[in-house]
DNA sequence: ATATTATATGCGACATAGTCGCAATTGTCA
DNA sequence: TGACAATTGCGACTATGTCGCATATAATAT
């Protein structure tokens, strides 16, 4: 490693600080408030660069885009408001040990080796079920 | 309705028939082979309308494009194979008791009316545990 | 039988997400 | 200082998906 990145640093320190997954079109906006200006390719490379050194993860939120969040959160899972699209993390201890439970029955079912899983629960915040009625 | 569409029966009768997960680029490339061809744009529109009849459902299983399968196909979840990509459906009834009990805990705890979840498994399927050996 | 009309289609433009190669820049270290 | 490795900008490219417009076509009403 010969050149320090002022770029990475900046985006860890972001993804740490942001309590909902991020993605890339996100982070330039949010960069573009502060005037940092960098090429589309540069965030992309240098988002890709934090996920390879595992400080940051992908989720599969939705279809469209990649979403980002630090590394260092624990393991949980997400509301998606198909309204707003708000993303809010879910903090439920009884979720962990019955996804292992399962994962183990598929083990055995389906002799799939499972490194990782993906829960995600889709409806409407609290503030869109407001507005519907 | 005015006019009969053929792409449209065509379709759900391929998804109906296909055992995973279709992506519209997967739907293209089986209508090629049987030298079937219809505009891009076509296609998407088609299965859009399916989607909208409630005859095909959007899955979330990877953030590139959208896969859709058969609503006939009772509510299930995935084994998605990091390797080869193969996506296989899990059937295991404990899940679905499970899911309903943690929907409910969330729903009180988040104030969040949830309308869907989405619970997929990604590992290595037997094929490629082989593989790796 | 013909006119009407809703729907389906092709075409192409456009938007967005993401990747890649190349050249230029820049920090670090010897 | 000079060499090296990594970062960056730029632009081309691919892929997915949407949309508007003109045209074609099947079903319906007259």
């Amino acid at each position: 490693m010969r050149k320090k990145n002022f770029l990475e640093d900046y985006l860890s320190i972001l993804f740490y600080q942001s309590s909902n997954p991020q993605s890339v079109a996100d982070i330039v906006s949010q960069l573009k408030k502060k005037h940092i200006n960098y090429h589309r390719s540069t965030l992309f490379r240098a988002i890709n660069r934090l996920k390879e050194k595992g400080l940051i993860k992908e989720l599969i939120i939705n279809n469209e885009k990649k979403f980002y969040e630090s590394a260092t959160i624990p393991h949980h899972h997400h509301l998606i408001c198909y309204q707003c699209k708000k993303i809010v993390d879910v903090d439920l201890d009884q979720k962990e040990k019955f996804i292992f439970n399962l994962s183990k029955l598929i083990q055995e079912k389906y002799c799939f080796r499972i490194k990782d899983h993906l829960l995600e629960f889709y409806g409407l915040c609290k503030n869109c079920q407001k507005g519907l009625v």
